[in-house]
DNA sequence: CATGATTATGATATAATTGTAACTGATACA
DNA sequence: TGTATCAGTTACAATTATATCATAATCATG
């Protein structure tokens, strides 16, 4: 989860960027003590930086500066000041893009996205459910559990997505089925009840005992 | 030196924008078939791309994500209708900036700075995609590993690197294919499979055994 | 146009995966 | 106690996805 690092004085505007950013899983940081932006900066060692420039004490621009002192974090300025040069200034001092306020939040939301793409290469971290110390890899199909690959097959691997991604949940074995067949062929109703077993079976040989539990009559619920 | 392509169809802006950039020790070069623009991309081969949204014949839009389709080269559109909805489309089709017309030269040159030396300063130099040993130049089309230099042909390259963008996960067959063929043409789906065997074939007579891993019913993985 | 490299196709093989069927066990309830 | 329902188990058969191979078509290059 990419950590972004808030460092804008109006109280409103950074809440509203934090839960806006937060909403699209980024974990969104504000500053607290703007004299002392290094240390809190050391401490969560941001992704990316939001930076304002008009802030108490010292200016964006000498932050900014002190930042790529030691760091190459992307650095994105927020200013009503957005004149030409101080986005050239900007620039040319290591940061990476600026922005004019007022800013539209969906813009705000692309850019550091934009942003983080570019800085941190492509190849995106592959989507992971977590339960039971069990590590589903949404991306890779496959599941990690105390050190062990497990191998899951396409069914096998459809059926505990669905399930996990409904953890807590009773979910239908129709809803299964429709899942892994796309409706029509009238499949086995039998056919699931083999899968399911299979997958048990291959969770139970890694130690995970009762990970899939049957509702009689409802379906099946992983909690 | 770095290469920019300028694809903008005002003539005279193209002009001045090109002699600024010039002026800078890049080495500027206009698009002049607006008809045709992905040959003189993959012509010049640029580290970064200046995109006018208004063009003849396609969109800036249509033009950047053929370019992504094969390219992570940076992408900064330039446009009069700046709005927040373009920008936001723009951004999300893999564009990396977006800078509104008209512009002033001082912000343009120190935009394009800023993102030349944020792609490639910062991260790797060329376009080398490295796995177990094995370097991929993405722009000489080679594989090294091992002091030889394996040739790989267009087929080979393009999984290969498709593969390699996507380490850690499972590629389906279908996304490959529509690479290698953009669809159309009902290419017979065992041909993927020979393309294949025949990269396994010189992976293996390299030193590289189980490279490239079958997911079945899911599609190949290399980790 | 001739050459060799590359790529596509079709036939056939193979092995993993999946579906089926027959049986078992459990639970509910008439 | 008997019967019906539902899910689990197992072994086996069928299917399918992928691999391999030989051959034909295509493409690039001089």
């Amino acid at each position: 989860m990419y950590r972004i690092f808030i460092v804008e004085d109006g109280g409103t505007i950074a809440r509203v960027m934090a839960e806006e950013l937060s909403g699209w899983g980024l974990d969104a940081c504000r500053a607290a003590d703007f004299s002392n932006i290094m240390s809190e900066f050391a401490a969560l060692n941001p992704h990316l930086v939001l930076l304002d420039l008009a802030l108490p004490f010292r200016s964006g621009f000498y932050w900014c500066s002190e930042i790529r002192k030691s760091s190459k974090v992307p650095v994105i300025f927020l200013s009503s000041a957005a004149d030409n040069m101080n986005m050239v200034t900007a620039l040319h001092q290591g940061a990476d893009d600026f922005i004019a306020k007022p800013f539209d939040l969906q813009v705000l939301v692309a850019k550091v996205q934009a942003m983080l793409r570019r800085s941190y290469d492509f190849t995106s971290p592959s989507e992971i459910v977590q339960h039971r110390g069990a590590l589903l890899d949404k991306d890779a199909a496959t599941l990690q559990y105390d050190n062990q690959k497990i191998e899951l097959t396409r069914n096998e691997f459809l059926i505990l997505a669905l399930l996990l991604d409904n953890k807590g949940k009773v979910v239908q074995r129709e809803t299964i089925m429709r899942r892994l067949w796309d409706d029509e062929n009238f499949i086995d109703d039998n056919t699931l009840t083999v899968n399911v077993t299979r997958l048990r079976k291959k969770l139970e040989k890694a130690g995970l005992d009762d990970f899939i539990e049957t509702k009689k009559g409802l379906g099946y619920c992983v909690k």
